[in-house]
DNA sequence: GTGAAAGCGCTAACAG
DNA sequence: CTGTTAGCGCTTTCAC
């Protein structure tokens, strides 16, 4: 059987109570008697019963990260972006797999599937704008990824407007006019998923430059995985090959893409250059090398666990909810040809908080 | 206030026994009252307690999973198949990275960072055979892996010979003679890690077809990231190119090995025929696809979970520790000329073209 | 500065 | 079949 409290009391010759303010870091204790106290601790091999700790006090030092898939890169680099994160403020990961599926989405909200968490860190895939009111939970929740905005938690995102537009300038920087877009989604216009909202990155940096939009070269391809940007590069050059450059919504369509190129020896960069966005890992190790834009995921990833903290911990009314932006970066490399820069590391933190709630 | 059984109990007119025994699926309980406790359980929304239920049935229903880095392909994979393993068993899933530091796989085993866990899946990297006495841990643990072998704890793994003799074989059957090999570690003979146990594997289908063993082809590369499996390749092509198969040790080397013979203007597989070992998602969507071998990760996951409840459950004289080998296959692709077999697509392409978005 | 004692919400004897 | 009750190990008033 482990040691417990009063065997720790019993062995250092104190009460429970001072030895709980030992390993609670209660300031008032004699430095005899916590030297004692540290002894009969090692001594023992005691380590305090989480269970019984969180029972008491009403809290688990756990939070729950709720993702579609962790074998998508993207959400393995999340995953591990907040596992370090909560880490440094002692809090411990518990992942969710909702494997991408409405009802596993809704699962989680329901809590049934919460376990020993204090709160939930959400990044749903499914749901969208029409979904928010399932928002409304009785645990603390922050919400992640481009689904939904203007809930009723706080929600760490991209700057999806913003991150789609310096892709697009990129391209239009090294010269390129015919920029082909892959990843667009059949939606209504007035939808402010992400897709619509990379849409509208892409054609703002066009009007700036002057350059006529041309709904030909708008590719649609859901859901954004490797064979659908693939397949659409496909497309693109059976309608013709009237494109110098391609701004895919991800990165893993941008793998897809570059494949389908390569395959077609089609010269990436010279012919068309290609430009991703969420610079995964993987994409330094494509042939070539593919650039991409970081959408701040280190500085996501922080900043949610420290809301979700908060939140934990809040006591009284709860504060309005706060929507955080993440900073980007556009990251060349072969694919629009600069040569890869030695590796990025994690940027500065300085989120830009958003007044009002509406969509990046 | 969240409500509790006495809540349950009061609304539903019954003792908190009763419901205790509804939640649990205790038989004997007459319908009409268990349908009373569930009604109220609805009204009130009642959830139950698990830091009390864990604190009172000393178990928390939450195993730990203790890998290197999520945002390794491989760990990825591993952490979401064993994640859908638990999940069929009722049982959560917190993940601790340790970094692939020695310091974070000591850690682990030490116990400090075991938070609110039943017992622990651990693979790790640095650890290695002479660090066997660590894994003798006061908790349930089961061990993953090919670092360590012959501990105190059940061992789960890929079968490190078979499959490397079934990729060699592989190479064979397609007609090559000098197949070279990028991973090796420069480690005693005697040493029984994977690298070895691979390099055993490959002689023994060399020697089966009776083709001589050359130590030239043999290449060193470690760790086995992208970029040491495109150098090892870059260091083969300068001593002579005298080689027409290459066996990575596993699918990350493969893909830097790729990309080298990419960038050298080599063609695979006419010139050189590949294969990896891991089956990783990624090898499926390189330029050309990679051959592989899969070593049966999802049934190491399951197994281990299995396993690992197993042992949590166990009363009395803990069983004799048990070795498991994971059932391998090959997954002949393009890079040791096969065609892929269909990829597994969910498209919703209809109009490949997206309408018009309106004004930007 | 430290001790005594209550009780967090649940499960499992045990009694009926 | 169902109710009563005693803790699980910890934190936290409240005394001293």
């Amino acid at each position: 059987m482990a040691a417990t409290m009063h065997d720790v009391a019993r062995v250092a010759g104190v009460s429970v109570k001072t030895v709980s303010n030992v390993i609670n870091d209660y300031p008032y204790v004699r430095a005899t008697t916590r030297e004692r106290v540290l002894l009969a601790i090692a001594e023992l091999e005691y380590r305090p019963n989480l269970s019984a700790r969180g029972l008491r006090s009403g809290k688990t030092g756990v939070i729950g990260l709720a993702i579609p898939e962790l074998r998508q890169n993207y959400f393995a680099e999340l995953a591990d972006a907040v596992i370090r994160a909560a880490e440094r403020r002692n809090v411990a990961v518990l992942v969710d797999q909702t494997g991408a599926t409405r009802e596993g989405e809704m699962a989680v909200l329901s809590g049934d599937r919460l376990r020993l968490t204090d709160g939930l860190l959400f990044s749903p895939e499914q749901l969208g704008q029409e979904d928010v009111g399932l928002l409304q939970v009785p645990f603390p929740l922050v919400l992640l990824g481009e689904r939904i905005f203007g809930g009723p938690t706080d929600h760490v995102t991209m700057h999806n407007v913003g991150s789609a537009r310096a892709a697009t300038e990129h391209l239009i920087e090294i010269g390129r006019r015919r920029i082909a877009v892959i990843g667009a989604h059949p939606t209504h216009p007035d939808d402010i998923r992400s897709a619509n909202l990379r849409v509208r990155g892409y054609r703002e940096a066009l009007d700036a430059a002057g350059i006529p939009y041309d709904p030909a070269l708008v590719r649609v391809a859901a859901p954004w995985h490797r064979e659908n940007g693939a397949a659409a590069m496909r497309d693109l050059l059976a309608d013709g090959f009237e494109f110098d450059a391609v701004f895919t919504f991800n990165d893993t369509l941008g793998l897809g893409a570059l494949r389908t190129l390569g395959q077609a020896g089609i010269r990436v960069p010279e012919d068309v250059a290609v430009i991703g966005l969420d610079n995964i890992d993987e994409a330094r190790f494509s042939v070539p090398s593919m650039s991409s834009v970081d959408p701040g995921r280190d500085q996501i990833a922080e900043v949610a666990v420290d809301l979700l903290i908060e939140r934990i911990n809040e006591k009284g009314d709860p504060a309005p909810p706060r929507q955080i932006l993440a900073d980007y970066r556009v990251a060349a490399r072969e694919s629009t040809g600069f040569v890869d820069p030695v590796p990025a590391l994690a940027t500065a933190v300085s989120p830009s908080v958003l007044a009002d709630q509406g969509p990046a």
